[in-house]
RNA sequence: GGGGGUAUGCUAGAGCGGUCAAAUAGGGCAGACUGUAAAUCUGUUGGCUAUGCCUACGGUGGUUCGAAUCCAUCUGCCCCCA
């Protein structure tokens, strides 16, 4: 085995971690099972969770076994890291279905097993990892077994020193009770995966790099075993911006949230000096390739983009959907023709093209602005465009006469298209 | 348990009882310039059947011709004391 831990470094993965070279040794001795917490609040994750993601299909490639694990106990009560506000609450059966969601995206990455998409059923893992809820054990807790079994083990003076914790404090924020035993709680989770699977490894963001290494001291005080945590740096584009952010909210890996032409585009959209560090951290390109890649400048660096975009595409949604998006986005920026592109498509009834409906009307209706008084504006302002003709005049109605073979190519902006194609009258 | 403070649009944060759909900044959107980048400049940024109408300034109820602005009460948050 060659040394992973050497590899996700240079890639940039790691921030922080319980002891280097201890944690490099472990790697290079045989398998270790490791494994990250995702949050379970969606069915779908967005790409904020590739750097986890990608940093464990690394491993898992060096011959290590992953555990991903959802937060079904922790969702529950809210994690106070999240400074702006608690988590919602969901039910089981939320989390579950959130579950499988997120299991099947993951295993596009990694190979988490089978048989444990089940996740009232979970508590196994197969050979070469494992998917689990952390619920299965949490909701089972016994206050009074918990406060003597595990809350012992906690000096709430060193719990408050914690970074998190002492922001919350310092800035008068306050911080309930409920928030305070989070790290408990995560602490527990690790604690039981060491000692039913083995797990010797936890990987996570570096604001949980308190609640992690929580983990490791009580895995140190019960078992008496050294275990370790290596944190990821959270991630910024270089203009500051949350990762994954963009106008119309979070870009995620489900294709029915994100169609992969907006997910290619999210990334073709990188800013510049943001290309390196992506194609390490979301392709497995040989570093080599991606010094040559990040090191290309002024227009050049487009290709870079272009081979990043096409690359994590890919991996997120399979060679079919990436190549249709960069067929369509060569085209629509291109200049190439845009029929067989794979931009989003809205079907509109014929007979109300006969009639003729108000451009405004048309650019709400099909998603390209919020209210009417959104299309408004983009009319006025010069952002819209039928067939790439634009059209400043709000009372332009649209009928069968701007009709391109039976479509309409709307635009808004530069960069947002939409198809429109005709529906025969309804049935 | 007692006392005090605060609650405004996506966010932060102004706001004399009328001229407040609400200053300013950030963010977003559009335009110009570009490389589908960044920076910069300009415009715009509640909704609508649109020179007017509706909904909004934590909830409810009052005072008033008129309230985001005053009063009461409820709720949330924060601070001090216990």
């Amino acid at each position: 085995m060659h040394n992973v831990f050497e590899a996700l470094n240079e890639r940039g993965f790691v921030k922080q971690t319980t002891n280097a070279e201890q944690v490099a040794h472990l790697l290079s001795e045989g398998q270790v099972t490791y494994y990250v917490g995702f949050d379970a609040t969606a069915t779908s994750l967005h790409v904020g969770s590739l750097v986890p993601i990608m940093a464990m299909a690394h491993l898992q490639r060096a011959g290590h076994k992953p555990i991903a694990i959802i937060g079904g106990g922790t969702t529950m009560i809210g994690d106070p890291t999240d400074k702006t506000e608690m988590r919602p609450m969901l039910s089981q059966e939320q989390i579950a279905t959130n579950g499988n969601g997120i299991l099947a995206q993951l295993q596009r990455y990694l190979n988490l097993g089978n048989g444990i998409a089940d996740l009232n059923n979970s508590q196994t893992t197969s050979e070469v990892g494992g998917f689990l809820n952390n619920a299965d054990w949490l909701l089972s807790v016994n206050y009074l077994e918990f406060l003597r079994d595990i809350g012992k083990h906690f000096r709430v003076n060193e719990m408050i020193r914690a970074e998190g914790y002492r922001q919350r404090l310092e800035r008068e924020l306050g911080l309930s009770f409920l928030e305070f035993n989070y790290q408990l709680l995560q602490a527990y989770d690790y604690l039981c995966l060491f000692q039913k699977y083995g797990c010797r490894l936890q990987l996570g963001g570096d604001d949980q790099w308190g609640n992690i290494l929580a983990g490791v001291d009580l895995v140190r005080r019960v078992e008496g075993e050294r275990v370790h945590a290596v944190t990821f740096p959270l991630l910024t584009t270089a203009s500051g911006a949350k990762m994954g952010k963009t106008a119309g909210g979070a870009v995620w890996l489900d294709a029915e949230r994100t169609s992969p032409y907006e997910f290619y585009q999210y990334w073709i959209n990188t800013d510049d000096r943001d290309v390196s560090r992506f194609l390490a951290y979301f392709t497995f390109f040989p570093m080599d390739e991606v010094r040559r890649l990040g090191s290309l400048e002024d227009e050049a660096i487009r290709e870079a983009k272009e081979v990043l975009a096409y690359e994590v595409t890919q991996l997120a949604h399979g060679k079919t959907e990436a190549d249709k998006a960069q067929t369509a986005s060569r085209a629509a920026f291109g200049g190439g023709n845009l029929d067989d592109a794979a931009i989003p498509t809205s079907a509109i009834a014929s007979e109300r093209l006969e009639t003729g409906i108000p451009i405004m009307e048309l650019f709400h209706e099909v998603g390209l602005a919020n209210s009417r008084s959104e299309a408004r504006r983009l009319v006025q302002q010069g952002g819209a465009y039928i067939n790439e003709i634009q059209y400043r005049a709000i009372d332009t109605v649209v009928d069968t006469n701007l009709l391109e073979a039976d479509a309409l190519l709307l635009r808004a902006g530069k960069k947002r298209y939409r198809r429109i194609t005709i529906k025969e009258n309804q049935l």
